[in-house]
DNA sequence: CTGTTAGCGCTTTCAT
DNA sequence: ATGAAAGCGCTAACAG
């Protein structure tokens, strides 16, 4: 920076505040600075900048894992909104593992991340896991959560109306007939899976169908749990129609295990699936789903923590975006009994 | 880092010297400074570092989208290796925008990233493309390729046997009795299908088949390009009975083709993808691919990327890894004629 | 409208 | 083994 503003005949702060549009700059200077940098190649230097203003333009996500397609679309959705305003974006796999979350935090507070993203474990969420986040957030570092809480702590939120969607859900099973829809969740301890648990129930109490735990299961959040209790659930003497699944990694474990069985899907069984991954409209058949807005989750997020930046103690916003049913062929009327 | 060295009674010098584990600092200097660091929280400011060391400590990897699961596989091994390193990650899509490419590499030489990881492009790589990378890696900017070339330029490279993994399967498909074995391709104007046309030819000279191009059809590398090309090549009069495809996005295509045709899998026709994405094991029938190991590719192009940091003006390396073939459900012996 | 100057927080000779 | 001091490249008063 300094070569260029030798070679234009000006000082730093002029080609400083030509970089930044701070300040007035006369339209000749501004020329030569122009050509002096092309002439050069000059690119500021970010860090030093950044050293100065105290301003990293860094934001970084904090997910699971990067390659879970979910993720992906709300890291896909972070990275745009993040590089438009001009900020680099950090993604970082946490694998649910405490130690690692812990150097990571370390690691971006080294870098002076100027906010972070949190989204959802995949499996529990244990107590420990948001300790470090928690100091960070006393500490004034901005951070917007998707579709979780950080407790203890007040923190902007943007998250999906997954009870609406589960509930939407099953008014479509019920519209089609079935009064025998069961629901293959996640762990119930904390996470993801309560509030689609809750929009199941609020669907059969429309419809007035009792709720029967007979039909609901717990499990974890992949293909195998899917299959696993779909399975238990399918060989009951009384087994449901239709199943609603807490995602659909495990609708498609339960699409494998109606296969197993020999049941057509969706003659002999509906399924639901929740997220709406690229692969859910590929299988055979394309899965019934509830959409979440992923990608919009993670430019929103975005947007939120810009503006907690700008504003460190402005109220603590909290957005709640629609999930939309995407309906397709594994759904149908139940086979007559 | 100066109130730390205040507290503890030493100079920001000895601090520095114990944090980089540069020259000495006795035991008892050791401990206060320890303590300090504790008592105040203290972070080291890694931009203030980066400027003066001239490292930023952050690697870019910059690839189609992140939301390509194969992509993202890749992203992984990437990110695990390079925090592993002690450098931060940061992934920026490009969609293969040539105007956003170039806006993010300036982005990048902004913040001073010390390396950058080139993966493919997905649909045709445009020589504009690589005009600023090319530029970069004049600078002196470490650069590693992963499964592509950048033309006009030596850098390091990792890619996957993909001539030898097509070869593999159509030795596969060979062996169960095939003899009319076709190929859904990319594009093959310089793209990804090239490698694996090769061995495709390979595999049938070595089986003493006739190389028939009635049998290999051109495309993109997405499900609805697999579904159109297979569609043309099930309805023509004298159809193959087996399918190799250039990914497995496009083997879901051809599926899904197949299905559309009353066509069962893999009775009427065997189908083989390419990469084994997630799910390639979980579509029905669980298809027959042949696996690229994405995450270590990630993680192979980070470890030649270090080298190059170190050592600057070292030969430079390549490395191709082998493919494996998976065999699942989706392939089989012809039916009987 | 523009130049001067004092940091930002850390590393790194060079002395001691 | 440790301290003093000179940058790293930029921003931001402040003075003109």
């Amino acid at each position: 920076m300094y070569e260029v503003a030798q070679r234009a005949g000006v000082s730093v702060a002029t080609v400083s505040r030509l970089l930044n549009e701070s300040g007035y700059v006369s339209a000749r200077a501004r020329g030569r600075v122009q050509t002096a940098m092309n002439d050069l190649g000059y690119e500021p230097n970010g860090l030093a900048r950044s050293l100065a203003t105290r301003q990293s333009e860094m934001l970084a996500l904090l997910l699971t894992d990067i390659a879970n397609p979910f993720s992906a679309q709300i890291a896909r959705g972070m990275q745009d909104a993040a590089q438009d305003a001009g900020y680099v974006p950090i993604i970082c796999s946490i694998d649910g593992d405490p130690t690692t979350e812990l150097k990571t935090v370390r690691m971006l507070r080294r870098k002076r991340v100027d906010g972070i993203i949190l989204t959802p474990g995949q499996g529990e969420q244990r107590q420990e896991n948001s300790e470090a986040l928690r100091a960070l957030a006393e500490r004034g570092l901005p951070i917007v959560c998707v579709g979780r809480r950080l407790e203890g702590a007040t923190v902007d939120r943007v998250s999906t109306d997954t009870v609406a969607g589960a509930r939407d859900a099953v008014d479509h099973l019920v519209a089609q007939g079935h009064r025998r829809i069961g629901f293959v969740g996640g762990p119930f301890s904390r996470g993801v899976a309560l509030g689609r648990l809750e929009g199941y129930r609020d669907g059969l109490r429309r419809a007035g169908l009792a709720y029967d735990g007979a039909f609901v299961r717990q499990g974890e959040l992949d293909e195998e749990s899917g299959q696993r209790e779909a399975l238990a659930l399918l060989t009951a003497p009384r087994r449901p129609t239709a199943l609603l699944c807490v995602n659909d990694r495990t609708a498609f474990g339960v699409l494998a295990a109606a296969a197993e069985l020999g049941l057509r899907v969706p003659h002999d069984l509906s399924v639901v699936g929740f997220d709406d991954v690229i692969l859910a409209s590929l299988v055979q058949p394309a899965l019934t789903t509830v959409r979440q807005p992923a990608r919009e989750l993670g430019q929103i997020a975005v947007r939120f923590l810009l503006q907690r930046i700008t504003t460190p103690r402005g109220p603590s916003q909290s957005a709640v975006l629609p999930c939309l049913l995407v309906v397709r062929r594994s759904t149908g009327p139940p086979a007559p009994t």
